[in-house]
DNA sequence: GGTATAATTCCATATCTATGGAACACTTTT
DNA sequence: AAAAGTGTTCCATAGATATGGAATTATACC
């Protein structure tokens, strides 16, 4: 990931509104929240959150999908993922066992631990 | 970690040169960087530096300490943590083995793992 | 086609943020 | 105690961002 990338992932998620938005839908999972309900939850003017949709869409932290007439938006765990690993990677100079910031990936674990 | 406190992280480091300067702090590592090695890397005057140096600061993204007559700046990682956890916690809803978002901490690991 | 539902785009305004020269403050050296 | 080195604070200005009512678009239902 770019830095440019990165800023703008950062900037997406830094504003109130569009993060309890995000939380909203990391705690939603992989079926996600369409936009009407959101905005009923959220209690956020349509319009507004709109915008804020739009933000943190493009800045690959979240999905949309059409369903009938609503629009269903989940959290891009990709792109979250790829923000995460840019901002600790290198941290702990090629020893992982001195790492303190940046956690292990699923897939260097053996899967009965998880 | 609360809302507004994360919101303050993100803002603290939604900024692109703040975000290089984070990034070298991070490869930087325990040892940090004095205020004025960081200016001149990243070329970056230091009036500039020392507003975002302040705005991470109070994010709760670097620490300071004075050495001398220079100040040396290095990664909070307790507090980069805490912001990670707050954007990935209640991710898999209850079920850690579904996760493909947040990954495991050291301390729920066999250290021979690590 | 006509109506209802769901969501977005338009846009003016209020607010917040970044920048860097000049001045100031703190520490060490001589 | 003066000079040099290292950083911060002050502050005016340019630029970026958030908000929500009105209008518009897109889909579904009768």
């Amino acid at each position: 990931m770019e830095i440019e990338e990165a800023s703008n992932a950062l900037s997406a998620l830094a504003q109130i509104s569009r993060l309890e938005l995000f939380r909203l839908l990391v705690e939603a999972g992989e079926e996600g929240m369409p936009a009407g309900q959101i905005s009923t939850e959220l209690n956020i003017p349509k319009p507004t959150l709109s915008f804020h949709l739009k933000e943190l869409s493009s800045a690959g932290m979240i999905i949309s999908q059409r369903h009938g007439r609503s629009i269903t938006y989940k959290i891009d765990v990709d792109g979250v993922r790829d923000l995460m690993d840019f901002l600790t990677q290198d941290c702990c100079q090629g020893r992982p066992e001195l790492c303190n910031l940046a956690r292990p990936s699923f897939d260097s674990l053996p899967t009965n631990l998880l």
